[in-house]
DNA sequence: TTGAAAGCGATACCAC
DNA sequence: GTGGTATCGCTTTCAA
């Protein structure tokens, strides 16, 4: 079966006896153009299976699509590796006159309002967004998107909010992961703790509710859950407390970034290797770790493909009017010592 | 810093002082141009940092790329999904011109020679090729490579041969994580069954090899190599003779696509979910066991991500003259109960 | 409301 | 060897 030649709106123009103007007008929903014409247009370009090039759609809209971001400059290494991913996916789109404009503060919820304020001055057509706060951009949110400028929200959601879309590793999924690991790594003999935050943060939430999940299936010792409010030094000293206050102890999730001062805690307490450790992203302090054995496995959510994802979605529903699901899960994976190498930040750049 | 506007060939024209015409050859090595004026335009062109835009470039030249692909029809669940990969890739860069022309043989082996020897008389400007032997086809890639067609393939390679790139998940990483999760899973202790079509297969043997290096650093027992021959019975059996001949079996490995086999025979020796069963690939057929806990985990080799990634690769290297790596290894994933649902493919993808 | 025509950036073919 | 020009498919004026 030889493919037919793609029909081109000067194919409609001709089966239909109008002008491709007419037939441009009538495709893309434009003003001016009579109700009967249009479907008369429409109804030809249905029967020829017309679809729009973009190619040559880009190539004449002569007006650049600007795609703002505002990333945090802390943490590094995950928001870093965001940056990248929707820096290259703009690189890679650059024929497709994208234009990046990244826009950064300094932390996760340091000045998002101010930056926010400041973009909404200027000319972008698309925003990628990592949230700084769970509600509180939600009307920053709604009037770029009330503008007709969607947003695309990236390693957590802004529910409530007239997002687009959110980009993001299901912190539940993450959980459920993180508990079915650590169970079969226990063959559901002996306790485990939990690293976390904070409960009252959704995201930290949500990874033990999913922890529990699993836990409930596969598992069958005690689970006791340590805050740690983000903090190194807290984080070394419940892995302590946890050593002598949980009995039986033979695995740790770690749901924070907070695995190096773990490690530490159980080096020195002479437990390394032997108390199962999962834990969650992936950077170059952790390496070692995962090398020596004493990480069993870290579930890595891919912030480089979040937001190059993020840019895929914002240009195709700019471009191509392809409106996104209004959550694109990413899958979390399941890093080993083995699997590593294709996912320490050096070797990511190879990936595209 | 606005980024200003990208330099086009008629931006170097100016600035070089010769046509629009003149610069395209120069820019692009076509013959019938003077060395000295070649020189100067290319200069011109590095000054003005020029890239050209693919874009345009596609959209003037007016000839299709046909890529073309000789692809297996069994095994289906993983040669259906590389065709899906490689299908989708293909109408993701229709705009382009990019044009898919498949060819399937019956089985992995049979009859690839003639399906090539046809493709050799077809207007065709890339293959995508599934080798059925490692080494019997080289002839042929060969040919294809010296008349300008590029070759890739999948799945595994063909070396020797003239292929421009080998697009697959490295057989022993793939071990190698298994062997690590086994390892884990067993805490070290008690010995383990390894499944595999025969050791004379290139592919089962690095996976043996990986399997090796990794318990040789986390495990401790005795591990037996059982060689079935691809034989669903052959597997069956085996799984009872390691039961009975292995002593203190409490894991096995599974390198090939037999795991429904081994883990009905666990079922009805009364020894599913006891036994820590790692497996490779994810089709229909595993779903339950993975549901029930009686594998632990499969490692994934995402067939069609390695279809998609083919193509991505012709397409660089035939429109933009990039040239890929010699070998592009493909992650291997863990897929567990809780993160299998990305992983299969929804009854609408199996569709076509 | 509709049609005609001028681009967008690169390619290919025609003259000279 | 080199310069001009039609063309690819679509968008966007500007007239009619």
């Amino acid at each position: 079966m030889t493919p037919r030649k793609r029909p081109t709106i000067k194919d409609i123009a001709l089966a239909s006896g109008f002008s491709i103007g007419t037939v441009d007008r009538a495709l893309h929903g434009r003003k001016g153009i009579h109700p009967e014409t249009r479907k008369k247009v429409l109804s030809v370009a249905r029967e020829l299976g017309y679809e729009t090039n973009r190619v040559a759609s880009v190539l004449s809209r002569n007006t650049p699509v600007v795609l703002a971001a505002l990333f945090p400059r802390e943490l590094h290494y995950f928001y870093d590796d965001v940056r990248r991913g929707f820096h290259d996916a703009t690189m890679e789109l650059r024929d497709f006159r994208v234009l990046p404009h990244i826009r950064e503060v300094e932390a996760l919820g340091k000045g998002e309002e101010e930056a926010l304020e400041g973009l909404l001055g200027e000319r972008i057509d698309g925003l990628v967004l990592v949230p700084g706060h769970r509600s509180r951009l939600n009307a920053y949110i709604d009037r770029f998107a009330e503008r007709g400028v969607p947003v695309v929200t990236v390693s957590t959601d802004a529910p409530g909010s007239k997002r687009l879309s959110a980009v993001y590793v299901d912190p539940r999924k993450n959980g459920e992961l993180a508990g079915e690991l650590i169970a079969r790594f226990l063959q559901g003999e002996g306790s485990v703790a939990v690293m976390v935050g904070s409960l009252d943060i959704e995201d930290h939430f949500q990874k033990v509710q999913g922890f529990f999940a699993s836990w409930e299936r596969f598992g069958h010792g005690v689970v006791r859950v340590f805050e740690n409010e983000e903090d190194e030094n807290l984080a070394y000293e419940s892995t302590f407390r946890a050593l002598w206050e949980v009995p039986n102890l033979r695995g740790i999730y770690v749901a924070t970034a907070n695995s190096p001062a773990v490690c530490r805690a159980l080096e020195e307490a002479g437990r390394a290797g032997s108390v199962a450790v999962v834990t969650t992203d992936l950077f170059g302090e952790m390496v070692p770790y995962l090398s020596k054995g004493v990480i069993y496995a870290t579930i890595f959510q891919n912030p480089y493909r979040q937001g190059f994802e993020a840019v895929m979605l914002l240009f195709r529903f700019l471009v191509e009017g392809v409106v996104p699901p209004p959550c694109r899960y990413l899958e979390p994976v399941v890093v080993m010592r083995s699997n590593m190498e294709f996912y320490i930040p050096s070797k990511e750049e190879e990936k595209r």
